[in-house]
RNA sequence: GGAGGGGUGGCAGAGUGGUUGAAUGCGGCAGUCUCGAAAACUGUUUAGCGGGUAUCCCCCGCUACGAGGGUUCGAAUCCCUCCCCCUCCGCCA
């Protein structure tokens, strides 16, 4: 959400940046809506201000046992307020129209963002690793998976429906270690590891901008509430309603959960395999900083999320989105992405966004700095992926595929399996 | 799920219809005292919105005592609905 009053006074520049998003919005309307309501907030104000000091008077008339005068001004307070609901009415109606709209207006762009249409106009910033050369016809991990006993897809619809998967054996046991590696090593830079609830309620989807403008994406319950589409929701909203103190920031979280996504709308895509499914498990990571390291805070989180991949020996990109491209509540998104053979490209695997102070005011997140201002100030709010662990997975096994169909582990995963190197077929 | 109790400022805790945005205590901040600190004393200490001035400095007003509705000239105080917490019982991983 951006601010009524910034909005306001920076017509033609916010205009400006809606334009390179390719968003429309119709600025004219919240122009009247605004006036609207400060018009109506003046006469409704005023008149709540002649009531109280009427009734004030009244409790001292009937004090002093003046009971046929203040009769009288009770009837006069009567019509008072049959002039402020009339005035209520209006104004609700005002501002819930005018909050709709303040709800579904996206985020401002950085001014380092690239200005483009669609994801043609991303800009890569930096390759790291060479794609593996193999001496064989390389499988999908589609094909893969399910030769070595990895990944069942049948049994996936046959528990929950299509786009569902189930892991077994070392799949299983591959997938729990990405996900220990991945918190260890970022616990160990310094992000504090949480395990929150899968489920989320309205206001949490609300303070991070998944409603109400992407309802159609999740999952729900017939009690309101939300299978959270990623952690980000939770670790940002841990702190709603709350005033941070400055020298606790940046803070930097980080969580194990599993997503959920309804996917309505991308049928057809990424239909084979497991890159896109309801559910898969992601390493989230978060961070709270002020207005003036958001952005190095944002860099460091790229990075963060890159060691991941360097660790793992894994081939990626990294790219910066363009105006066009980039997701409702980000100021600046940067996706890095993996080298797959199956798609012979970089699939995206991370993508680590600054809100800016776009989901703070939402959910209503600040800091004070007694020594620095008055108060209190919205903070930025950060997240990425650290990684996605499904296509963490599936880069694993078609990476590191050998000629006679085997997956060697990468060797910072063996540990975490138990000293094992290898991933063979069932014996 | 059943029965009962309760949700007030950073915390504790008064307040059951009329200058109560809210006593008191603690904490926090500032000052006096001190070489400095502690103690003591004094003062101060919520947020959102609208307007003025103009821009974060102050002034005026409105709103807010879990949330939403109602009664009333007037509600933290009365009524209804919902949410949450506590105690006991039941159930359960």
């Amino acid at each position: 959400m951006l601010d009524g009053r910034y909005l306001r006074e920076n017509l033609d520049a916010i205009r400006a940046a809606m334009g390179a998003r390719g968003a429309g919005w119709d600025f004219d309307r919240f122009v009247a809506l605004d006036d609207e309501r400060r018009r109506l907030i003046g006469e409704v104000e005023s008149r709540q201000a002649q009531r109280n000091e009427a009734s004030k008077a009244i409790g001292e008339l009937m004090r002093t046992g003046q009971r046929d005068e203040a009769e009288a001004a009770k009837q006069q307070v009567r019509v008072i307020n049959d002039e402020i609901a009339g005035l209520d009415g209006g104004l609700a109606q005002t501002e819930s129209d005018l909050r709709e709209m303040l709800l579904t207006i996206p985020n401002i762009p950085h001014e380092s963002v690239p200005v483009g249409t669609d994801e043609n106009d991303n800009v890569e910033v930096r390759r790291w690793g060479t794609p593996p050369a193999f001496g064989f016809e390389p499988q999908a991990h589609w094909d893969l998976g399910p030769a070595l006993g990895l990944i069942d897809f049948e049994r996936g619809v046959k528990l929950a429906k299509s786009r569902f998967i189930v892991l077994g054996r070392d799949g299983a046991r591959l997938n729990r270690a990405l996900i220990n590696f991945m918190l260890d090593t970022h616990g160990a830079r310094g992000y504090r590891e949480w395990a929150v609830p899968a489920m989320a309620n309205s206001e949490t989807l609300l303070g991070t901008g998944q409603l109400p403008k992407f309802a159609d994406d999740l999952f729900h319950t017939d009690e309101g509430l939300y299978l959270i589409p990623t952690a980000e929701v939770q670790l940002t909203n841990l702190h709603r309603e709350e005033v941070l103190e400055a020298d606790t920031l940046p803070r930097q979280y980080c969580a194990y959960t599993p997503c959920f996504r309804e996917e309505a709308g991308a049928a057809g895509r990424d239909t084979r395999g497991m890159i896109r499914v309801h559910q898969f498990d992601k390493v989230e990571l978060v961070k709270f900083a002020t207005p003036e390291t958001s952005m190095d805070a944002l860099e460091g989180m790229v990075a963060d999320a890159e060691f991941i991949l360097q660790q793992l020996g894994l081939a990626y990109r990294t790219i910066v989105l363009c105006t066009g491209d980039m997701g409702f509540g980000a100021a600046k998104t940067y996706d890095i992405e993996v080298w797959l053979p199956s798609y012979d490209n970089y699939k995206e695997i991370s993508s680590c966004s600054n809100c800016w102070d776009f989901q703070a005011r939402r959910a209503s997140i600040k800091y004070r700095s007694p020594a620095e201002f008055k108060g209190s100030r919205f903070v930025h709010t950060l997240n990425g992926s650290g990684l996605a662990v499904g296509r963490t997975l599936v880069a694993v096994l078609e990476n590191y595929q050998q000629a006679d169909g085997s997956v060697v582990v990468p060797e910072v995963l063996r540990p975490y399996m138990g000293g094992q190197d290898v991933i063979k077929g069932e014996a």
